[in-house]
DNA sequence: GCCGTTTTCGGCCCGACTGTTTTCAGTCG
């Protein structure tokens, strides 16, 4: 078996154990070991021969054990026994809104209902009022979940694909035939979600790079593999395409990137207006008369064309400045106030707010206003440390906006705070109206000069609560707040239309990491994928400006 | 299941919300 199919029993193993009722901690010990696996740099035959397979974290006696048999016989003895026990539908029930391991599986039970198609009907037609647990208003609920699941399943979430195409490069590149592998199509655009997740394969021998491709056991069914050579099918439920190619030339990655109608436009500025072959996309675009034009800007072909020509300038990762949201083990970060501003630090930034949660949010273990008396006590030194080495270390605090539209904070302490980011957590399910008027009233506060993942929506799990954006965004402008771009892989909220839309009316923005660890500051590409979509530059978004006016626009001075 | 260790076994995210129930189970953040 190779790695991926391994990690893919580990997974199955615990998706069976969870409609069973097993201990919540063994299936997630399963879990993590798919995860584990899909993220080794190495691969578990040469690990194991090498004796280190204990060495690997999450890894214990029971992995190690069926690892060893995953490897050498092809299959485990727990998996023979439980594979037939649970249908893989029932496990997909589980992914609806309101529907967990314990629904999923009494459904199946008493209703012998397996796949989503066979519990929507049975919520029209009433059937499962008869199981226990179960009314009107849950059946009714249940449908909207099924309408709301087909909407959001029905595309790939960015942070599911990249993860995978670094696997594929890394083990298409390790097989020896390979020597490119580039993802393009709607992810080197930076959507946020995809229909597709394409590849361009390079290899000199065509036919070995097809079987590498179908060998890695990485397709959920058969792969087909077209006329042209190219293959296409679906793997974790993720319908994929690999395009084979000699070498991966400048007009097949422009052409494979797209979309159609900027692929048309630019072939239109080269000579005699016909793409012929490039070694590169440079050197299509310098024929065009051009300069490069960043791939997520290429869906807006007017704003594609102020790049080429020099006339607008995308934001950047090197851009940065600083980092307005972030959590610490105050609340529910894994590192420290100095650990997480020691790696600002050392990625060039030169401010940072701390913003932990606030006490409502008890889960997150927010601060209450004693803790918050203890944090700032620990803040202070600390921020004379680092204003020595020049770099501002910021009090701040991500409130909740409470139904009301007020910010969880008690005066005394809010009066200390250099800056609020204002957030929505609970009480999601408010009518639009409420909604938009409990946020409104948070980005007036006088505190807030940030709103916090605006929609609220976590891409392939949940839609964004119900609000008026173009209301929100004309408050965030007339109160000088700025939009969060919550680069959080599940959130990119706000989304990029909207980016676009509030760029329009004036709105300044925050690409925020929402780091709850200093790793989680490599989710910044996400959160920039939304502002380069929408065209914002550098003087758009605060935490690319100068520490100075930073913090003096933060303090309102 | 794994982990950390008082090296043997308890802790691991826990409380709010919802729709059911008639005191609670399941789901979710």
């Amino acid at each position: 078996m190779t790695d991926t199919q391994i990690a893919r029993r580990f997974r199955q193993i615990g998706d069976i154990l969870e409609i069973k009722g097993e201990n919540p901690f063994k299936i997630k010990a399963y879990r993590t070991a798919c995860d584990t696996i899909d993220a080794l740099e190495d691969n578990l035959a040469d690990i194991d021969a090498r004796g280190e397979l204990q060495n690997i974290p999450s890894f214990g006696p029971a992995i190690m054990g069926k690892t060893r048999e995953f490897l050498t016989t092809g299959t485990c003895e727990l998996w023979e026994k439980i594979k037939s026990d649970v249908p893989a539908g029932v496990i997909q029930l589980a992914g609806i809104r309101g529907v967990g391991p314990k629904v999923a599986a009494q459904v199946f039970k008493e209703l012998n209902v397996t796949t989503v198609d066979a519990l929507e009907i049975a919520a029209q037609n009433g059937q499962l009022q008869a199981l226990s647990g179960f009314g009107a208003a849950k059946e009714k609920k249940l449908l909207e979940a099924i309408a709301a699941w087909r909407r959001i399943g029905s595309r790939v979430p960015l942070w599911k694909a990249l993860p995978f195409a670094a696997r594929v490069s890394r083990v298409l590149l390790a097989s020896g035939c390979v020597s490119g592998v580039q993802l393009t199509g709607e992810a080197r655009r930076g959507m946020d979600t995809l229909s597709c997740v394409r590849f361009l394969v390079a290899g000199a021998d065509k036919v070995a790079v097809t079987k590498t491709i179908v060998d890695q056991g990485w397709f959920d069914a058969e792969a087909s593999t077209l006329a042209n050579g190219d293959i296409t099918g679906i793997i974790d439920e993720m319908p994929v395409h690999f395009s084979v190619v000699p070498t991966i030339t400048g007009n097949v990655l422009l052409t494979e990137t797209g979309p159609e109608a900027f692929v048309a436009w630019i072939t239109g500025l080269l000579p005699g207006g016909v793409m012929a072959e490039y070694a590169s996309e440079d050197a299509i675009f310098e024929a065009a008369g051009m300069r490069f034009i960043d791939p997520e800007i290429r869906d807006h072909t007017e704003d594609a064309a102020r790049v080429g020509r020099g006339e607008l300038r995308l934001v950047t990762l090197s851009d940065f400045t600083a980092q307005l949201h972030e959590h610490t083990t105050w609340s529910d970060g894994r590192n420290s106030i100095s650990e997480m501003a020691d790696e600002a630090i050392r990625r060039g930034w030169s401010t940072l707010g701390i913003t932990d949660h606030s006490a409502s949010l008890t889960v997150a273990r927010g601060l209450t206003t004693e803790r918050h008396i203890a944090q700032f006590e620990e803040l202070a030194p600390l921020q004379g440390h680092y204003a020595d080495q020049d770099f501002a270390l910021l009090a701040g605090l991500e409130a909740d906006i409470l139904q009301d539209g007020s910010l969880d904070c008690a005066p005394e302490i809010l009066s200390q705070l250099h800056y609020v980011v204002a957030s929505v957590h609970i009480r999601y399910k408010e009518t639009e109206a409420q909604m938009t008027d409990r946020m409104c009233t948070a980005i007036a506060h006088p505190k807030t000069r940030i709103l916090g993942h605006p929609t609220g929506r976590l891409l392939g799990r949940r839609e964004g609560y119900a609000v008026d954006m173009n209301a929100i965004i004309d408050a965030a402008v007339k109160h000088n707040v700025a939009i969060e771009i919550n680069a959080g892989p599940e959130r990119m909220d706000l989304c990029d239309a909207w980016v676009r839309i509030g760029a329009g009316k004036g709105a300044k923005f925050s690409i925020n990491a929402d780091a709850h660890s200093i790793n989680h500051f490599d989710w910044l590409p996400y959160g920039l994928a939304m502002a380069r979509r929408a065209g914002l530059t550098k003087e758009q978004v605060v935490n690319c400006w100068e520490p100075g006016k930073l913090v003096a626009w933060l303090l309102r001075i």
